[in-house]
DNA sequence: GTAATGTCTATTATATATATAGACAATATA
DNA sequence: TATATTGTCTATATATATAATAGACATTAC
């Protein structure tokens, strides 16, 4: 698992709007201004997130983001592969995204990386967005 | 930790010519066969494990690779490293390849990921080429 | 009606990944 | 010592991913 800006941006914005649920919808503008981000950059990545149903919205003066599900129901697995991709160190062991490698013949290797999949992955699919306000 | 076909090719190559040391000096051309690789880009491999004193090379007819350390001082950590920098999964908790990141203010995520970084790197640090044989 | 927000798609810049090409150097052995 | 066989080194090419920026548009509160 290795996370670009893109798990970056979308883990501190759902983080952020988490903890200020009780201000009903958050202005990108807010979260840029929090973490220094780009704004159209955010953008993108919040279109994404809504798409996937991880946000609502609210066009509009005084409109902005909120949570569409509770956070302890979103999981930073599901934001990291939405946003990154694989979880697992090669595709070769990765069970969403499975692609052949050249490493694939080796079967003690690939047994060794399945393992930290099994690790990285278990541990990062219980910790919730709700864990990390 | 994410492998690029870098890091594949050094291992199946390492690999590879650990059991097959009673051989001598390895082929590259017989390492390609095997797993299928671009020659030209596994010589560019080799030029990195060269320089980083991992194998020993023989020019001319006749000649090829072999390791230059037994294959159990040679850990998996060292060739990932080497060909795809950081093992943490993001290097805003790298020990080896720090970087600031947009995500860094967020504390618990940090400590999570430093726990990931840990096991992970422990795991890859202890697996030796000769347990890949 | 206007200011403040989000939406959507296109475009750009840079870095990274994955090679390919070719002239050269060293060695074994016939 | 000539030749075939191997590795060395540096340059170049191409594709894809990463990290944005830009701008015309849509919606809503007031």
């Amino acid at each position: 698992m290795r996370l670009t800006t893109k798990s970056e941006y979308a883990l501190s914005a759902l983080i952020y709007i988490a903890r200020n649920e009780g201000r009903g919808f958050i202005k990108i503008e807010d979260i840029c201004k929090e973490y220094d981000l780009s704004k159209k950059y955010l953008e993108q990545i919040f279109n994404s997130l809504k798409h996937a149903r991880y946000i609502k919205t609210k066009t509009g003066a005084s409109g902005g983001y909120k949570l569409a599900r509770p956070a302890n129901k979103i999981s930073v697995a599901e934001v990291v592969r939405l946003m990154d991709g694989a979880l697992a160190p090669t595709l070769a062991v990765s069970k969403y995204f499975f692609e052949h490698t050249p490493l694939e013949k080796e079967k003690k290797v690939m047994k060794f990386f399945r393992e930290i999949r099994d690790y990285v992955s278990e541990k990062v699919e219980r910790l919730k967005i709700s864990d990390l306000k």
